[in-house]
DNA sequence: CCGCCTTCCTTGATCCAGTCAAATCAAGGG
DNA sequence: CCCTTGATTTGACTGGATCAAGGAAGGCGG
């Protein structure tokens, strides 16, 4: 990506307009690698005070049909959208704060992408999704880590 | 599993009573591999016809609790629920109608079980799913599929 | 620079999967 | 057989996400 690239003209060249909203959901992205939705609102409101929730799940739809975003949907979690697109990369999800770290799948060539017996169904991705404990739970205290009480602290959840 | 092994033997060996609503359930699931809570609430009720929804979900948590059931979630659709336990298969989820198929994890050892940077995790689980058309749809007939049919018409839902 | 048209955002309602809670009912040990 | 514990019923409710109507602003033509 080269450097003079903007936002501005990443939206241009998906065909999409540039307005406020869009611009501060891309930078609450770019600074926030897994964000859901409630975090975004959030976070973009400092940006532009007015934004509605409605209108963050426009931009994101409007994003991610434009190729600039993506959308993960841990099980059990609200979707979370990230800006690395293009590459298949996956993800290591905490089962108690709900942190998220990407994972590049360098698995060699594709034993992940190639399911042993395919039913019959024609493959065009395959959706890796590794669930452990991250570092700071592990320790024991859950989700208190900056980086990961960011992503809400649903973390060890509801009960 | 012994031949003479019941389902009620499996749930009290599960420390669970054995209810009609948990039989229904169980039967139901052992003919339709993947159903959602939808499906196993209409079928349930042609062998129990007063159960409740509500009875469905609690059966459902139960079983996977003990052990008897597991619980997928495919992204943008209601969960699953399959009786196969114990061995860690992934999954096959046509991307048109739904419909969910097997895979076992052949590729040897755990390729896919082994991220190649953990970035401080403890992975206890690798979960899969391989995303694509199953034949019907390959064909041009969405979702026409007996088993397939049954989970989905979600899409076009209303008008 | 102005105006128009399209697209986007705002507001508000609605949907759906899943959960929670109180009260009733039944499984199965004593 | 009764009692205790656990399961089910009924009903309300939450949270994530979508839909719909109207107003605002992006950005092109003139």
């Amino acid at each position: 990506m080269p450097m003079g690239t903007t936002w501005a003209d990443r939206l241009r060249a998906a065909g999409l307009r540039v307005t406020r909203p869009r611009l501060s959901v891309l930078q609450v992205l770019a600074g926030r690698p897994h964000a859901d939705v409630d975090t975004i609102v959030t976070a973009a409101r400092a940006l532009h005070p007015t934004v509605s929730p409605q209108a963050v799940y426009g931009v994101l739809k409007a994003l991610v049909a434009g190729g600039l975003a993506r959308r993960i949907e841990p099980a059990g979690a609200p979707a979370l959208f990230e800006l690395r697109v293009g590459d298949n990369h996956h993800h290591l999800v905490c089962r108690s704060c709900g942190a998220v770290a990407d994972v590049d799948c360098t698995v060699g060539a594709a034993p992940c992408l190639a399911p042993s017996d395919t039913a019959g169904f024609v493959v065009d991705e395959a959706e890796v999704v590794f669930w452990g404990l991250c570092r700071a739970c592990q320790v024991g205290t859950p989700g208190v880590t900056g980086q990961v009480a960011r992503h809400q602290d649903r973390g060890g959840a509801h009960a």
